[in-house]
DNA sequence: GCTGGTATCCGAAACGTTTCGGATATATAC
DNA sequence: GTATATATCCGAAACGTTTCGGATACCAGC
């Protein structure tokens, strides 16, 4: 029993149309009956039926936006991104549709109900997988949406998206450790499936490379993205290569989890074994001893994503805007002291 | 042009009704002509209109949250409720509506929007201040929704709740202390507006008199739940009052801000001065040393709280389901060794 | 007195579904 | 043969808005 436009109508003895464009503030209605529809719909507590004025006006100001359920859900960085975008998106008035939902046919059908179902005027797709379904759908409906991150390494990119490049922040990250002396490098990457797995892959490379450094298929080791998996990992490359002096995990979480496992081996982050990580999440600072890491300020990204995708929104875009981002190198503790 | 049921019936040759009945799974439709339909359906791309199935349902199935803008945002509280609240609702096929807001009039605009406007089935309502006015509200128009915490000391709380019983929580740590000979203990209390600020005030007022130690107005003092304003906080609190050997920081956060204040100062968290926190986040156990804090799961509050709105909105209940859980001193080494 | 303009109002259609209450045709029962 | 049941379909109304295209009344200008 809400009150809706035909009970102020009824009770005002205006139609149904004037009780609207007096609420609207349309000025064919006199000032008078516009007060007296005022008082009335104040009286009463109108409040409109967002949903009806969604189906009418074909449009909802909500943006959607589909985490992935569960084994991520510890990794800060979706909360993060997250933070940026309701943020960003109640300053231009929109709201914010959210759903999880594990990777695969799930997930596709959470796409298809939000934008295909006309629930959400844009989507904001993160963490892209190499020819990612979901970015063909939207593109194939022609659904406003912009990407966090790009597509896999060699794949065109043909859609509006804002990226980091980490393949030149692990690059730098590995020009670091080399600088202070490191030559036998591990690195934990992330899932293979994730189209920034690559790029880091490649940065890493590419930074031993830049040094004559060998690279050895041995002192890589992929990981879940998780603080537990960091250890976990980082455990295993320690026991297979004794001769390892530093460790890059390919995300904050798992370089925590590193640093861990080196304490639990005995040995002293950034004396015996240098560690360096990706993110720049607050907990990197507050680490004991604090965490070098390439940084990619998240909430930024979720901030320009949001004002991106809403401009997209407002005003179908002639050109499709892409940008890649430099992220920032953090030297900290974990790193330690130049070797020699 | 996203394709509708009008677009099938036209090309099936059936009516509106006969698409939407087949669509559906009614069983008065002919097994010949539903899979006629299907396969348009299919073959077009068909995606039901949710706004539309919406208006005419009068039921949106998504819960909304309002989150408070910008300051508490790096508050691990509301991310970690908030994953298990959308967890949770993807359990039982609902979506999440979010938007932020400035605590005011904003805030209730809101609310009026998401409940008044139709928007959501239900709101699960946090962070509660004394005589919470968006409470009353959603009382008024008989909105479901539940509370992450109570009314304030002695207000009656006549509406759903879930919350940890935070004076047992605060009592049970200073108790904690006392054991471990401390005296001069000072605190670190949220907001005075907070609803939940008075149970931990009466919690650290409790532990005192139990253990016969004069309550002292010089030990006390409010900060905004952030790292930064913990570490503030502390400082003044230190400064203040040497003779001070524990502080109890209201939440995680400022108590991790705490021990970096003592750190500053020179001193030995856990040796010099213990301090201990209220939350549980996991950036207190990995911290150095680790917080010895009051855990409450907030991760499963989220659950609870989902389960029982979504319960709610199902069927009408009988009785206002109250809850009041128990939180759990988990004791780790920032308050450090028996003193004598 | 007629014309044109302006101010104020409203009916009806539309947005895309679902559903109520039939309608039609066919089969079954007697 | 009629009466009844069943299977299959559909028109129209409804959900609560917004908006298009008038309609009406009144005024000024000639």
């Amino acid at each position: 029993m809400p009150v809706t436009l035909k009970d102020i109508a009824a009770k005002s003895g205006f139609s149904v149309t004037t009780v609207s464009r007096a609420l609207a503030g349309y000025n064919d209605v006199s000032q008078n009956t516009r007060s007296q529809i005022l008082a009335i719909a104040d009286e009463l507590g109108y409040q409109p039926n967002q949903v009806a004025r969604q189906l009418q006006k074909q449009s909802t100001n909500t943006v959607g936006l589909i985490m992935p359920a569960r084994q991520d859900f510890h990794d800060d960085f979706f909360s993060v991104l997250f933070k940026g975008i309701i943020y960003t998106a109640a300053q231009h008035n929109f709201d914010v549709l959210i759903s999880t939902t594990q990777h695969g046919e799930a997930e596709m059908e959470a796409y298809r109900r939000f934008a295909g179902g006309n629930r959400v005027d844009g989507l904001i797709v993160a963490r892209t997988y190499r020819d990612d379904p979901r970015i063909e759908y939207l593109k194939s409906i022609k659904h406003p949406f912009v990407v966090a991150g790009r597509s896999a390494l060699g794949h065109g990119s043909d859609f509006a998206y804002i990226d980091y490049d980490s393949q030149t922040g692990i690059e730098q990250l590995v020009e670091h450790f080399v600088a202070y002396g490191h030559r036998n490098i591990g690195i934990i990457l992330p899932d293979e499936a994730l189209a920034f797995s690559e790029y880091r892959f490649a940065g890493y490379q590419g930074g031993l490379k830049k040094a004559g450094i060998l690279f050895r298929e041995s002192f890589v080791e992929y990981g879940d993205m998780t603080y537990a998996g960091g250890v976990r990992t980082a455990q295993t490359l320690l026991n297979r290569n004794p001769e390892l002096t530093a460790i890059i995990g390919c995300n904050d979480l798992m370089a925590l989890g590193a640093m861990a496992a080196v304490q639990n081996c005995g040995l002293q982050v950034g004396q015996d074994i240098a560690v360096g990580g990706f993110d720049g999440i607050p907990a990197a600072e507050r680490a004991t001893p604090p965490l070098t890491t390439v940084s990619q300020p998240i909430y930024e990204l979720g901030e320009m994503l949001t004002d991106l995708l809403i401009q997209l929104i407002a005003d179908s875009p002639t050109d499709t805007v892409q940008r890649l981002l430099q992220p920032e190198l953090i030297v900290r503790a974990s790193s330690g002291q130049p070797r020699r």
